[in-house]
RNA sequence: GCCCGCUUGGCGGAAUUGGUAGACGCAACGGACUUAAAAUCCGUUGUCCGAAAGGGCGUGCCGGUUCGAGUCCGGCAGCGGGCACCA
């Protein structure tokens, strides 16, 4: 560019800027409890403090934001509102390792990414922000806790915990890597220890069922709800034990193969198990072996199934005089079911491959449809399917379900056994033995016992003076503030040093939005009025366990009477990560994108020293693999609009994205061109409305009123890629008309104008600064969505493809609508279809009207 | 291990309910403009055969349903998410 001119380049800065104080003036994204407008909740999960952004934040505000924009054009009242999920490890892992407190840390790093968020431009009523650490914000949760406490939705009990003994502390399953503790690499343990839970149990059969209404979320994730919450209807039994007196209680959702059965296995956490390791020192190094695992379900899963044989044998509830062997085994969690079980191998894998490893009898019992029950055996493979029963005295000949009620009944009858519907979902321990969270507002009183603290005395707030040089609990250690008078009876008692996990704040900050400074946890006209979220947005990661306890607190919040709904999200949006290719040196070192360039040869090196450097798969962006771009770096260079434009273009929201650098690089070249395009036809005279356009100008104002409509549907549908590429379509050939006559001119009007409103929540920048180029002294965020001329939209002919016998052999431009007869005749009179039926009889004609016409021959 | 997804050109992807596979973007190549470069503009680009016209093959792999399958069904492989104390 030689000078400065009318189509210089967009200067991103000065604009983005300028808007950007327009809209904060203005307060036109703060928005209020108004009746006579309908209301439209627009959320993306929000984030947790770590620092900076990220790209996945600039991805989901992003999206948020354009739902928000598009929502307030179409007259709705939108709130979008943003805060910080800011209680967590991170905060605590930073004082360790900078001595830096836990709360300065996070509000410097919340100032920091407000700062970033702000540059990108975002529809937020920032007026609502919050942080879940402000005491204004924890108060609140006390008194739900309380609440709850009142309403028997907490209770507490003894449960296990990774524990190090060498730091003397309570491990998160990341912070253990392969059974040792991540700082001193001590083996980790096993600890019980009393802990608070809510009983999210009491309503598995309502948040199963409550998902049967949730249309506008996606089916996966429903289906992954579902499975999690794992409804089962199934049996427990009794089975007496040989000369012992307790009985043993199973469960069993195959009741029908209770004949197949040759062992019974316990939990090394069954209190049989307990109390037979008493008197056995090989069962309790066994029972310590199985605690060395740790506490997640994957690695449970993932070991070999072993077990260790009591000694004890079980008798068979149905056959006289047949007994089993009890087993304690490290696959049976204490957690389902009644933490016992027994083993049917012929017809479960587990219990096949444990009866193989230890030479235990397989009964088929069930024999399936094309076997015969004389020579029917299982190898290494168990049958699991339906079929006829054999070796199973009454069930003989009967199918599986049948089997199952001929079964219930009898050990019913004989009151050995009932129906049970069994849950896979356990409570919620909400108990971190951590500083920076929720203080759980509990006096625990040597006489008393745990009384809650008086609504009066609340917040119960974290003490500021904490020490962090040693590991461990600080509020724990901390020389005074635990220390308190019982309120009930006076004498010396101590504070609950536990506070809540995190997911507790984020099972209803959505609601605390709507009132942000409610001295109540919320307000009921708010809620009224605002909730449910129309629209909640986030990552997938987040399927189970926190969208499952939003929804679980949501009904304990409405049991507790703050408010009468019991679904806290109507529609949900889970987007894909983003990600990048990584760069390791030879050495084994990551690089990140800016230290790496290409050389000459057009391979990769590293910039600080030129050492070779490999390109790995592009992967999630990730501290640990250094494959990332800093988000404002991004905006320094090109703008947040471009950075938004890129980040809606190409890939489908719900799937991983990828970041390119040409990519983003494309999508400034696109701002540019947009920007030229109405600088050079935006200073034309506004004439009246031509009355005749040739047919060329016919097309394209056709396809400007068909890209409204496109566009429209694909942001209600959540296809943000598919509308960027539409309006590549449009602008392409907007470009392409002249401005010569006034109907040219008064064409390419028409279209800049709805083109810069449908980029409008998209590139809100450029759009705003385009509107009033176009001569508009309106802001663009206050205008309503464009509406298509119905009439402008469908076209006269459609094109009809021909096919013979299903292959593609020419295309024919027909009348819309056209009569199988007239299509036929004009089918078959192709010079290509002639050759293809050249010698062949026509059997049938296949027509579907507007789409395609299929010959099809002998 | 269990549950849930995903897989289409060199790359990201498009393809309303089964109906013209590859829209749009990126990259690459060729050309225009320029003293030159950048920027911009125009063109080509799934693959194989062919000078061309045209034709064969093609949506991870194997099989099925159908006049017709990227789309539906069965099986397999690879990759990713979650697995209850990361958020």
């Amino acid at each position: 560019m030689t000078s400065e001119t009318a189509t210089s380049r967009y200067n991103f800065k000065e604009t983005e800027a300028k808007w950007q104080s327009l809209w904060e003036e203005s307060g036109c994204f703060n928005v209020e409890i108004d009746p006579e407008k309908p209301k439209y909740y627009v959320l993306e999960m929000f984030p947790y403090p770590s620092g900076r952004i990220h790209m996945g934040h600039v991805r989901n505000y992003t999206m948020g934001d354009v739902v928000a924009r598009y929502k307030r054009a179409q007259g709705f009242n939108v709130l979008h509102p943003m805060g910080w999920d800011a209680f967590g490890m991170p905060a605590e892992n930073a004082a360790m390792e900078q001595r830096v407190h836990p709360g300065k840390w996070t509000y410097e790093n919340i100032a920091m990414m407000r700062s970033q968020l702000r540059k990108m431009g975002l529809a937020l009523d920032w007026s609502r922000e919050l942080a879940t650490c402000h005491p204004g914000y924890y108060e609140s949760e006390q008194r739900m806790f309380l609440k709850f406490l009142e309403q028997d939705l907490v209770y507490r009990r003894r449960s296990s915990v990774n524990w190090d003994p060498v730091d003397n502390t309570v491990l998160a399953n990341e912070q253990v890597i392969d059974g040792l503790g991540w700082r001193s690499g001590a083996p980790v343990e096993r600890r019980e220890l009393d802990q608070w839970f809510f009983r999210i149990t009491d309503f598995s059969e309502e948040l199963l069922e409550g998902l049967k209404n949730l249309e506008r979320w996606p089916a996966k994730v429903r289906t992954m709800q579902e499975n999690w919450i794992g409804r089962s209807e199934g049996m427990k039994v009794w089975f007496e034990l040989e000369g012992h007196d307790d009985r043993l209680q199973i469960f069993t959702t195959r009741h029908d193969t209770i004949f197949g059965a040759t062992f019974c296995a316990i939990s090394p956490d069954h209190p049989l198990s307990k109390d037979l390791a008493q008197n056995d020192a090989d069962l309790t190094t066994f029972i310590e072996e199985c605690r060395s695992l740790g506490t997640t379900e994957a690695a449970l899963e993932k070991a070999e199934k072993r077990g260790y044989k009591t000694g004890l044998r079980a008798k068979h509830p149905l056959t006289e005089g047949k007994t089993i062997p009890v087993f304690v085994a490290n696959f049976v969690l204490m957690e389902y079911g009644t933490g016992a079980i027994y083993g049917c191998p012929a017809h479960d894998q587990r219990d096949l491959d444990f009866a193989r490893k230890y030479n235990l009898d397989v009964i088929p019992v069930v024999i399936p449809p094309d076997a015969d029950p004389a020579d029917f055996a299982v190898d290494d493979v168990a049958y699991t399917d339906d079929g006829l029963h054999a070796n199973s005295d009454f069930l003989d000949g009967l199918g599986l379900a049948d089997a199952k009620e001929a079964v219930a009944n009898v050990l019913e009858e004989k009151e050995i056994g009932n129906r049970e519907i069994n849950f896979r979902l356990r409570d919620w321990g909400v108990s971190r033995q951590r500083y920076w969270g929720c203080p759980i507002p509990i006096i625990n009183c040597p006489d008393c016992g745990t009384i809650p603290v008086p609504e009066s005395e609340l917040p119960v707030c974290l003490p500021d003076d904490i020490d962090f040089e040693k590991p461990g609990n600080p509020l724990d250690r901390h020389p005074t503030w635990k220390f308190v008078d019982c309120p009930k009876c006076g004498s010396a008692a101590e504070r609950e040093t536990d506070t809540l996990d995190t997911f507790v704040e984020s099972s209803w900050y959505f609601s605390r939005f709507c009132c942000p400074r409610s001295e109540d946890p919320v307000d009921s006209e708010a809620m009224e009025y605002w909730m449910p979220v129309d629209q909640y947005i986030g990552g997938i990661e987040h399927a189970i366990l926190h969208l499952l306890y939003s929804r679980f607190f949501t009904r304990a919040m409405q049991k507790c009477g703050y408010i009468d709904f019991d679904e806290p999200f109507a529609g949900l949006f889970t987007q894909g990560m983003v990600c990048h290719e990584t760069y390791r040196t030879d050495d084994g070192e990551w690089l990140m994108p800016t230290q790496v360039e290409s050389d000459d040869g057009g391979s990769l090196k590293s910039v600080e020293n030129g050492a070779a450097v490999q390109v790995g798969r592009s992967e999630k962006m990730s501290k640990s693999k250094k494959n990332v771009v800093d988000p404002e770096d991004i905006i320094e260079t090109y703008g947040a609009d471009t950075a938004r434009w890129f980040m809606l273009s190409d890939s489908p929201p719900d799937r991983d994205l990828e970041w390119t650098d040409s990519g983003v690089a494309g999508s400034w070249r696109f701002v540019n061109r947009l920007w030229r395009l109405v600088a050079e036809n935006a200073d034309q005279e506004r004439a009246a409305e031509p009355e005749k356009f040739d047919k060329e100008l016919r097309a394209v104002r056709q396809q400007v009123h068909q890209t409204i409509g496109g566009v429209t549907d694909d942001l209600e549908g959540f296809h943000f890629n598919r509308a960027v590429a539409r309006i590549y379509e449009l602008v392409n050939a907007l470009s392409g008309v002249g401005a010569g006559t006034t109907e040219e001119r008064w064409v390419l009007r028409e279209g800049l104008k709805i083109m810069v409103q449908l980029i409008g929540p998209m590139m809100p920048h450029l759009a705003e600064e385009l509107w009033s180029r176009l001569g508009n002294t309106t802001s663009l965020a206050d205008e309503p969505w464009p509406k298509a001329d119905k009439d402008l939209m469908a076209s006269e002919t459609v094109t009809l493809a021909v096919q013979v016998r299903g292959k593609l052999r020419a295309t024919i431009e027909v009348p819309h609508d056209v009569d199988q007869e007239s299509a036929e005749a004009a089918a078959l009179a192709e010079p290509a279809v002639v050759a293809a039926l050249e010698g062949k009889t026509v059997n049938r004609i296949i027509y579907v009207p507007n789409k395609i016409i299929n010959v099809v021959h002998g």
